[in-house]
DNA sequence: AATTACGACAACCGCCTCTCA
DNA sequence: TTGAGAGGCGGTTGTCGTAAT
């Protein structure tokens, strides 16, 4: 009885991920947005991971627009004033605030905000638990606010999973590469349109498949129920899925990203597509530096 | 210099909810 | 209506770096 695991955890790579991997995630997510789900991207890809691993991976790490560590006060009373409020509903703490996820914030109270909190707060109050209060994740406003996500250059983004990739040489982006060529035949031109904050409008029936994931999570997005997203498109990255066209044609503002997409610039293999981004990469480097 | 304690954070676990056939 | 599959989420554990002894 009991369910079945979504993967064989015997067989599987568990612990910290490698550059390598991290790389190959990043490429094959930015790239296959709509072509799957996490439970077989894994195989998919090449990566010998769970596939609630790789989703962890990618919303927790990967994900572009994230901000790591460096709370400010700001998000520090925040943070103290919603936990009073709702108590620990992570995701919709982290729901307002633009670039943080729910593990982030979870970390960083059990870190530091927990004693401040247990400090200043007294006894008599303890926080509203989640019995208390009815709020769920989908509860936060849809269509939240994104604009104020702390942007960073895709080409960045992009920086390490280049860098890694190009002097490794190593077995699991050429099993990755072969896969690739194998999907490349797998998938379907797909009818749908993207808006420029990542959400997907589908014009398509209602038997298409879902895409990797549903929302990147309420946490950071307030995707709410919005059913899709798997690349994280912030607002710089203009995508367009023109429908009348046909050609499954896809644009990008971004010089790196739009290399990565367009059919026209099909590289020959994984290996020239990483390669390609990379000397983008730099040159969008130089420009910052100046 | 070696050992221990602690903080920070990445990753995992397992239950819950949602979706769809 | 129902059950299986998949994602969401909060709690917990593991790992690593660094400060203290």
């Amino acid at each position: 009885m009991g369910r079945s695991p979504c993967c064989d955890k015997a067989s599987v790579k568990r612990g910290p991920w490698s550059r390598e991997e991290d790389a190959v995630l990043r490429n094959f997510v930015q790239r296959f947005a709509n072509a799957g789900n996490w439970i077989t991207l894994p195989h998919k890809a090449g990566l010998n991971r769970c596939g609630k691993s790789c989703r962890l991976r990618w919303l927790n790490y990967l994900r572009p627009a994230l901000r790591h560590g460096g709370f400010t006060e700001e998000e520090d009373d925040l943070i103290l004033s919603l936990y009073g409020e709702i108590g620990s509903r992570w995701s919709v703490i982290a729901a307002k605030l633009p670039g943080r996820t729910d593990n982030d914030v979870k970390n960083h109270w059990n870190t530091k905000l927990k004693k401040r909190y247990l400090l200043t707060t007294a006894p008599s109050t303890p926080p509203i638990g989640d019995d208390n209060v009815p709020v769920r994740a989908n509860d936060s406003p849809p269509g939240e606010d994104q604009s104020s996500l702390s942007p960073l250059p895709p080409a960045l983004v992009n920086l390490d999973a280049a860098l890694a990739t190009l002097d490794d040489g190593g077995e699991l982006t050429q099993q990755s590469e072969q896969l690739y060529a194998e999907l490349m035949g797998l998938i379907e031109p797909r009818s749908a349109s993207h808006t420029s904050t990542g959400e997907v409008m589908s014009s398509g029936s209602s038997s298409t498949p879902p895409p990797f994931g549903t929302s990147p999570t309420a946490s950071s997005f307030g995707a709410g129920s919005s059913a899709t997203w798997p690349v994280d498109v912030h607002e710089r990255d203009t995508i367009l899925w023109p429908e009348s066209s046909g050609n499954g044609m896809v644009e990008f503002d971004d010089p790196c990203v739009a290399r990565t997409f367009s059919p026209a610039s099909t590289p020959d293999s994984f290996q020239d597509l990483l390669a390609s981004s990379y000397d983008e990469v730099m040159a969008t480097q130089a420009l910052m530096y100046y």
